[in-house]
DNA sequence: CAAAAAATTTAGGTAATCCCTAAATAAAAA
DNA sequence: TTTTTATTTAGGGATTACCTAAATTTTTTG
């Protein structure tokens, strides 16, 4: 029971990866990331290790990177809360579904699960974001179904 | 013109230096930044040379601290981005001050100037934030007066 | 299939940030 | 003026996020 701890960078990281292998099914390489971040490939192997030692992710050296199911439930925790946020910003402000990802992505992280449940309530438990992605469920946020 | 760089480290401290100064008029120790933040009165002084170094703050060596007009403007926005936070935590999802506050404390210093002007636009412009304290304008932010 | 090319990792650094303890120093109180 | 309290300095430690160059593995290609 003990908390996982994942810097900003690491949350980045791991969004980035759930993405590519269950919304794309892309096997994701090194050099994909580090395309994305704009770093050096080496940059990326580090924070894949410090994944891998935290338990969330399994690096197949040389072929690629792949989510544990500890890393699916709070990468999915994460995009909950991004998804979430996307709601909000989309239909009380207006943004469009682009910058409300990006809004949404400098937030995520730093947002309590507290308040997005109450964003979520507010809008009624959405189960899609502006993107017609799956927002996911919490067992806290009561559903009325 | 140069962007001013601050962690959100620091962006803690000039905002309790902010509220120490400014709106309870007490000069600002070590000591009580150090107890607030529950850490060891020399990191708090390590915080005030990197604070220093960027000319945010002024330094008087065993006397306290005082914010330079810049380290008062960027401040300030944080401020205004950390109300305006509370004034949405609070009208649209009904969260109490503290909670709001507490909230906002977690977000203001990620939230970019533009989402901060969609929702003031969104609430009128409002002046004063939940715990009746100045929200401070922004010229980007087109005020209806 | 073997050689060349491309991708990836390892090794070894750097810099910034945030934190600490112990000792020195300055300010405030007695 | 002495003692006490507050603060700073000096000197570390740990973590994170980068990087380059060299080594290694995989992939491509002739």
């Amino acid at each position: 029971m003990t908390k996982i701890e994942v810097t900003e960078n690491e949350a980045k990281h791991l969004k980035f990866i759930y993405r590519q292998q269950y919304e794309e099914s892309r096997r994701v390489k090194t050099t994909s990331l580090a395309k994305f971040f704009g770093v050096r490939p080496a940059s990326v192997t580090e924070v894949l290790r410090n994944l891998s030692r935290k338990k969330l992710v399994i690096h197949h050296r040389y072929r690629g990177v792949e989510l544990t199911p500890k890393g699916i439930k709070i990468t999915q925790k994460l995009l909950r809360k991004h998804r979430i946020l996307e709601v909000l910003l989309a239909n009380f402000l207006g943004h469009d579904k682009e910058k409300a990802c990006q809004e949404a992505s400098r937030l995520d992280y730093h947002v309590s699960e507290e308040l997005v449940n109450s964003i979520c309530r507010a809008y009624g438990h959405p189960r899609l974001c502006p993107c017609n992605k799956p927002i996911f469920p919490d067992p806290k946020c009561e559903e009325v179904r």
